[in-house]
DNA sequence: TTAAAATCTTAATCTACTTCAAGAAATGAA
DNA sequence: TTCATTTCTTGAAGTAGATTAAGATTTTAA
């Protein structure tokens, strides 16, 4: 699979003439990860954004009680990475996970800044997808302040459904924040 | 009070030349308004982004059961607004009010566009900080999943200290995620 | 095609909170 | 300086969801 998913993606968003476009194919690159592959691991930097052209990434971090919690999943035409690691230059706190056989076009952060310079497109582009992913993330603390884990469920699933087949329930579980015990609990009602 | 502040601030991630700083000024309009009074109210369309030259807001909404919930508080220079309702045009599902006598620099979407493209510097400079911002949500998520209400209390007083004094109790209890009686049983516990 | 690994279920017990209710204290406006 | 409003406290009773543990099922790999 070539990146035309992505680059079609950005042409969504902002205009690009052909020379631009030619460069942001050289940015990008292309590789198909297995699943259960790490992309990230909590400790190392993060260098680079993952564009997913298709599959399924998962972020996730290891509690005190060494027990999983999955703080976002990423699918077919999404941007996935550790901001905080990328801007500060430090560890991360994350690790970033396929959770099924993903294709990939990954953004080292380098060449990003590069292409900030050349394309400004391409920084409208993020300034664009960044506004988008702070406003998902607001409301995604508002559905877990005022839904019960079972409403959470049942309004996911709804909105959802083809995702809720793809994943493990265990890590439904976790995303929605509460134990698989409970979600299995919640599915036997019906 | 100028904007002064508010052009460092965005100097310290941008370079700005005179003629643009120039211009910069003349976008931005400075207001003063008083404790508690309402920048966006839930069903108006949200059409500005907030600088705190000084002072504090919250973002809130009002759930099923009536009672308010807080998703963010905004400090002297911080940016605020509903991104959700700036993005799509549609009425906010989101309430924006000053918690004590405010400052605040008042940038209109318009006339943000119109900076992002005779300023690309601009269109940098909210990149970087959604990008922050986006990433501080992500951290807030993190601590509501892992944290119990009373290690949040704890953690977040000891992080912000004097803002703990500055807010009503009720509303630190609202936006970490608890009641404010459970709130006053834990500072009774010391 | 079978064993091992991963995932899902069920049930009993436990706990971090919520809810409700009522009074106390602090703040603000006339 | 006083009354009204806002904010904070305390306690009793209730509940959503966690924890633990064990078995059942499904998937994967050799």
């Amino acid at each position: 699979m070539t990146n035309e998913n992505l680059l079609s993606h950005i042409h969504k968003f902002v205009l690009l003439n052909d020379n631009e476009k030619a460069i942001l194919q050289s940015y990008f690159k292309n590789e198909t990860v297995k699943k259960k592959e790490h992309l990230l691991k909590e400790g190392q930097k993060c260098t680079a954004n993952y564009f997913i052209l298709k599959g399924c990434l998962r972020m996730y971090y290891i509690t005190e009680t060494g027990t999983e919690q999955i703080v976002q999943f990423a699918i077919d035409n999404w941007w996935l990475t550790d901001y905080s690691s990328l801007d500060s230059g430090k560890p991360s706190q994350f690790n970033i996970q396929t959770v099924e056989n993903t294709e990939v076009a990954i953004l080292d952060n380098k060449i990003q800044e590069e292409g900030f310079k050349k394309i400004p497109a391409l920084e409208r582009y993020f300034r664009i997808i960044l506004q988008k992913a702070y406003a998902a993330s607001i409301m995604r603390l508002r559905y877990i302040f005022t839904q019960s884990g079972e409403e959470r469920f049942h309004h996911f699933n709804n909105s959802f459904p083809e995702f809720v087949q793809r994943v493990p329930q265990y890590m439904l579980a976790s995303y929605l924040g509460f134990t698989p015990e409970f979600l299995s609990k919640i599915r036997a009602k019906k």
